[in-house]
RNA sequence: GCGACUGUAGUCUAGAGGUAUGAUUUCUGCCUGCCACGCAGACGGCCCGGGUUCGAUUCCCGGCAGUCGCACCA
């Protein structure tokens, strides 16, 4: 049996404890699909409440709910149905299979083969007689996959839908909405969180790749003629590492460590407006754990690009387990999304500008994988120490904030105990109590989902209201009135205290 | 989708053609004056379907699921 993983690990207290697990279960289950449980969902919740600190709240850009079906020409206009699919051809020998396209585009020098159709494919590779690259067997007619769920609108099932692959069109289906809740001005920009399916081949790795999963992204419009972002400053000397596009065609290793201001003086990322998104996002990973020495951007070469990308940069962070794993991609779209649909729909979405001319706003969009987030989350932040184990929750995103101890099942403490979980609970705290083995083991069993803090009800709280908060990093102690507790507490999940000016320093031993 | 390996309590494991080992978790007592203490007890399992067999969780076939490799990942 191959070693267990850091992963291995990780999704065995996930299963164990109720952050997620494979969906179905009792059926089965059905790669591609995973099942958030309490500690998964709120964890979820609270980094998507994050993220909305750092891309919409501070910036005051707009947010939007559209639907996850959408009528076919939706897809027709954003290039999806043409572009977002595959024609793969089946060796009849060794079973392999390859993308058709790009076997052509091997045997005869031509370029972009894919966009001349399932037809064309198939007479060029008649004519070019290809055969299986691996086994040199007999190749299958390529077969046209699209992964994207189809499925009908209504009971006559006339109209055909799609379950959307990316969250970005609904900004662009209601750009003009937009546009008028801005006051019409630009730039501005309208987020997202929502669900999106994708009808993957050969799901893998846990949460990684999975059919269904939540997008967050935000697509931020501009005027091509002034692309200046207005907070750049606030990230100019943000350092990240960074692999250029000249740098993944050279396959160079190493990775340029750089200032974003300097990145886009050099030209190396296009606009301020990506380079502000990117800096942002540093500090957003960051927040969620993830040291900078395990983050990087990497951009995409012309192929590897979306159809409507004319740069894109991966965020990536490191897993022990899988190596580099892109978290996010900051693309930038130009005015391809709304210039199709201006086309497809007939309604026209230019601005006019002061000087009398109008153009077509250009969009840079950074885009989460929430669930990518979410391991990257558990990945940064486990530990295991002394055979127990620690995740290191940012206070910010702990699903359980406080938990409630009595020191000893006797004597009354349980029931002082209950009343401090009570107040707590009335003060708006999420808490949990615990009574059950050794004070230990409950420390123990709260380290393992991340509670930040634990408060022990022991003797002196009988006696005159002194209880003790400990720390769930250092196991330090400090000591407190229960009258200060609910206002040291709140101090502390704002950020605004640190954990030893909540009390008094408890010397044990 | 193809190939290799794998599938046993909530979790992690041992094992054999005659329904199963141990640990841990959970629960109940006792204990416990601060880091998974100890004692006693309880709950709980052979992925699904078919075949061979007197009998299959064990062998065979298929499915489903997992890991890895190939392909794919806008």
């Amino acid at each position: 049996m191959p070693p267990r993983t850091r992963y291995d690990t990780i999704s065995e207290i996930a299963k164990r404890r109720g952050f997620f697990w494979p969906s179905f279960e009792i059926y089965g289950g059905m790669s591609g699909y995973v099942t958030y449980g309490d500690l998964g969902t709120k964890l979820k919740r609270s980094i998507e409440a994050l993220w909305k600190e750092y891309f919409v709240r501070k910036q005051g850009f707009l947010e939007l709910d559209d639907p996850i079906i959408n009528p076919e020409r939706v897809f027709e206009a954003s290039g999806h149905l043409e572009n977002f699919k595959e024609y793969s051809a089946e060796c009849t020998q060794c079973g392999r299979s390859f993308r058709a396209d790009h076997l052509v585009e091997e045997k005869t020098g031509m370029e972009n083969v894919e966009a001349m159709g399932g037809e064309a494919i198939k007479h060029l590779m008649l004519e070019h007689r290809i055969r299986c690259p691996n086994c040199g067997g007999e190749l299958k007619e390529p077969v046209l996959f699209l992964p994207m769920f189809k499925t009908e609108i209504g009971a006559t099932g006339g109209e055909v839908g799609y379950a959307r692959p990316e969250t970005a069109q609904a900004m662009f289906l209601n750009y003009k909405r937009g546009y008028q809740h801005a006051r019409e001005k630009l730039p501005f920009a309208v987020a997202q969180s929502s669900k999106v399916m994708r009808n993957e081949i050969s799901p893998r790795r846990g949460a990684i790749r999975v059919r269904e999963f939540t997008i967050m992204e935000l697509e931020l419009f501009f005027d091509p003629q002034d692309p200046g972002c207005p907070w750049f400053r606030e990230v100019e000397n943000v350092v990240i590492k960074l692999s250029t596009e000249e740098m993944e065609a050279k396959e160079v290793k190493e990775l340029l460590e750089t200032s974003i201001g300097e990145a886009v003086e050099d030209g190396l990322i296009l606009t301020e407006w990506q380079g502000y998104f990117m800096g942002v996002s540093q500090r957003f990973i960051t927040a969620l754990g993830m040291p900078p020495e395990k983050q990087r951007f990497r951009a995409h070469l012309p192929d590897e690009r979306a159809h409507y990308s004319a740069q894109t940069y991966d965020h990536e962070v490191l897993f022990e387990t899988w190596g580099w794993i892109e978290i996010s991609g900051c693309a930038y779209r130009t005015d391809f999304d709304l210039r199709n649909h201006m086309e497809a729909s007939g309604v026209d979405m230019t601005v006019l500008r002061e000087d009398g001319t109008r153009y077509v706003p250009h969009v840079v969009e950074p885009s989460y994988g929430l669930d990518r987030l979410f391991l990257s989350v558990l990945e940064a932040t486990y530990e295991r120490k002394q055979k127990r184990n620690i995740l290191h929750l940012p206070r910010e995103l702990a699903p359980y904030q406080v938990a409630v101890f009595p020191l000893v099942t006797k004597d009354g403490l349980p029931e002082k105990a209950r009343e401090v979980h009570d107040l707590l609970l009335d003060k708006g705290f999420w808490v949990v109590y615990d009574e059950a083995g050794s004070i230990g083991r409950r420390y123990a069993r709260a380290d393992e989902i991340g509670v930040p803090l634990a408060v022990a009800v022991d003797y002196d709280t009988l006696k005159n209201d002194v209880l003790t908060i400990r720390d769930r990093d250092t196991w330090k102690q400090v000591s407190l009135s229960l009258a200060e507790l609910p206002g040291v507490l709140e101090a502390y999940f704002k950020g605004e205290k640190d954990f030893l000016d909540l009390g008094t320093l408890v010397i044990r031993g």
